[in-house]
DNA sequence: ACAAGTGTACTTGTATACAAGTATTATAAA
DNA sequence: TTTATAATACTTGTATACAAGTACACTTGT
């Protein structure tokens, strides 16, 4: 696939993808940065030609972002949903939802082991914030609560998260690109939040575990202005780590 | 597609459904009823040429089962997952997590349109069982469960329960279809359960509605067990309500 | 001017063809 | 007998071809 200039998504995180799992990164990046705007009508034949592929894998990438709920398929073509403010508490309603459920299961286990992993990943993204790596910072951001979520093996529980997390991924993609940018003191919040969160683990504290939660929720608040001025910031040509 | 005689999935249920929904349907089912063992490797080749179909739908649904967790994709071929007894406790996990969530919401909006329609379906429900019909009665049961969580208009919610449906719906289609053999008395337990929960939802008592569901689901209970006589009565030849 | 009908340029769904890669099996050598 | 290698058959991923259906614009008749 030869993909046009400018792509949204780390390209080495996509090593051995296939063409459609690039294909829907790319698309879903487009989208949820608000480049491709709620309401728009994809085609097959003009996303074939756009991303200089064939039907196939966009077929299978416009599934995937259906599955997604940030597109919907139509008669005749797909219609972007996107993300507004709404949709971004849903999925935030969600996440609290399952990942209290999984905080249940872990005060009745023995959580050393993922603690041990859980600081090891907390380090990462310390120096992720120390050198300004807004990418590798927002991979270990989504790798810490997936593997608190993947330590409880339930894989229904799991196959949400699945769901949820490539536009997970995306938003906060997106949403960190801006706070290196323009917020960079964020983040000695977010990183103690998270701290918070492995002392809940380490000590199965149920209410300190809420409230770091909720902590690292409401620091999300205002998410759609971050993906606007995401948006501006790549109308100016600022802040994409990949050529 | 020329269906080769024998499908489980009602055919009435898949009008104007395109073949990889078809295909996905019918597998879905021979999975779920253990007439495909868990651990049996699926070639898209073997089953374009076992459905008499192109490799295109078969593909579709493939991926669409995947996403259910029923089957993994892995390099050489799928892999059957399958229903145990875990399995189907997570799912009721899961849902057991999500109506909760949606009761919370239910209790702080008006609904009396929603009882209403709750109603039409439990009559609807009562119509099927003294007509022994299992596979009207299995749509009922879970049009029922879908109707409440509709109704608070949560798309994220919505999509977790998009994704349960299928393999919930198989799931019931065949542990109704043995039970309405074997153990047509349960049906006015049922049907008593689900009154509970709709008198629940009218008088918003959380304490009631959590009772019920759990009666619900405890009826559920030796599910795997039902799953096993329902591929016995397979292979008696009996049971299924279409050819 | 306006309504009805027709043609055309799109749309998706399915089938088929081709390419690249992997496991297995058979063969040959030690 | 065992091991290494090569051939083969089967796997998925992608591209392309074809069929059926839909929307829209244009033409034609009134």
């Amino acid at each position: 696939m030869h993909m046009p200039n400018g792509l949204l998504y780390p390209e080495k995180w996509l090593s051995k993808a296939s063409t459609g799992d690039r294909v829907a990164c790319e698309l879903r990046m487009r989208i949820i940065s608000g480049m491709i705007k709620r309401g728009t009508v994809l085609s097959e034949n003009k996303l074939a030609a756009d991303f200089a592929v064939s039907r196939s894998p966009i077929r299978e990438a416009l599934r995937t972002l259906s599955a997604e709920n940030i597109i919907r398929l139509e008669r005749m073509g797909a219609v972007v949903v996107g993300l507004t403010e709404k949709e971004i508490e849903e999925i935030y309603d969600v996440r609290l939802l399952i990942e209290s459920f999984v905080f249940e299961r872990l005060v009745k286990m023995d959580t050393d082991a993922l603690v041990m992993e859980l600081s090891k990943i907390l380090e990462m993204m310390k120096v992720a914030v120390k050198y300004r790596d807004a990418d590798e910072f927002s991979y270990q951001d989504v790798l810490f609560h997936e593997t608190i979520i993947r330590s409880i093996g339930h894989s229904y529980v799991l196959m949400i998260w699945n769901n949820l997390k490539p536009v997970m991924e995306s938003f906060i993609l997106l949403s960190m690109r801006v706070r290196f940018q323009e917020k960079y003191e964020d983040f000695a919040r977010i990183i103690n939040n998270h701290e918070l969160y492995v002392e809940a683990i380490k000590t199965k504290d149920r209410n300190l575990m809420l409230k770091s939660l909720h902590l690292n929720f409401d620091d999300v608040q205002g998410g759609v202005e971050d993906l606007w001025r995401s948006q501006q910031m790549l109308a100016k040509g600022v802040g994409q780590q990949n050529e």
